[in-house]
DNA sequence: TTTGGTGCAAATTCTTTGCATCTCT
DNA sequence: AGAGATGCAAAGAATTTGCACCAAA
């Protein structure tokens, strides 16, 4: 429970000025960023970079476990520089995005009302998983 | 704590034949789906309807809390015929996405490891809220 | 009647991809 | 050297929107 479940931590990565490049930026910043939003940082060091590559670099570190792809509510994807697994807070008027220090179910509201100062409104919980169906099918293919 | 934040229930909505049949063809089913499918279901009984009114529609029906719009991982929306708060297991492998009969934190994997025969492979817990400073930003406004 | 809804098509927005060229290892 | 990465631009996919006409209350 709650590992990675298309961990490729140890594959080979070659490391680009741009992929690093990357990396560093996402790591700097606790802010959730959507890809855009990297490109704009990334693009102060380089900036001749291209929107599609960060496209395809943070794919390349998320897969690899050093970044998370956030696939959160709301029209765009966002990235996080923290690959360890952990709950997220999402404001429906901004849509910016806080982490959860984590603590059993029930502590969790209170937290988030108290220090943080978020005013809850609700919450979604969304297991991944592979259904029935798909299992039998792997099974086969193995 | 879990009720809709933006409730619109009491409004009036005026019931057009493709609002209806929209609602009739998406209680009918469990299997949350997407817009385009919904299109589908519902051209089978009005084959001139656009897609285009079904997403208005759909958002119309979701606003006053009639349907539920789901906004899970992947890259499409999807929409489910009970507006009752609950939760949900998507499949990694196929999208397929499941309703959970809830139960306490804790109890909730067995049960989907159990009865549903999903392997579970992680979970996601959102909280919807207002952060700080638009909690302030609104006090302001009114 | 009038206010809001519809169909159609075009426009947006976010993300992915083909390709010729370049660069890590 | 050669597999893999890049920049650019074009393509895709999902959703939204402008507009002239239509229909529910």
């Amino acid at each position: 429970m709650n590992e990675r479940y298309d961990n490729r931590q140890n594959l080979p990565l070659r490391m680009t000025r741009q992929r690093q490049v990357i990396l560093e930026e996402l790591k700097k910043v606790t802010s959730h960023p959507t890809a855009d939003a990297v490109y704009r940082m990334v693009r102060r060091r380089l900036p001749r970079i291209s929107l599609g590559t960060v496209y395809r670099n943070l794919e390349v570190l998320a897969k690899h476990v050093l970044i998370q792809k956030l696939e959160l509510g709301g029209s765009q994807r966002r990235y996080d520089g923290n690959p360890k697994r952990h709950y997220h807070v999402r404001c429906v008027r901004c849509g910016r995005v806080d982490d959860v220090p984590i603590g059993t179910m029930p502590a969790i509201e209170d937290i988030l009302r108290g220090g943080r100062g978020y005013e809850i409104l609700g919450y979604r919980l969304e297991f991944m998983g592979v259904c029935p169906k798909c299992r039998k099918s792997a099974r086969r293919k193995k």
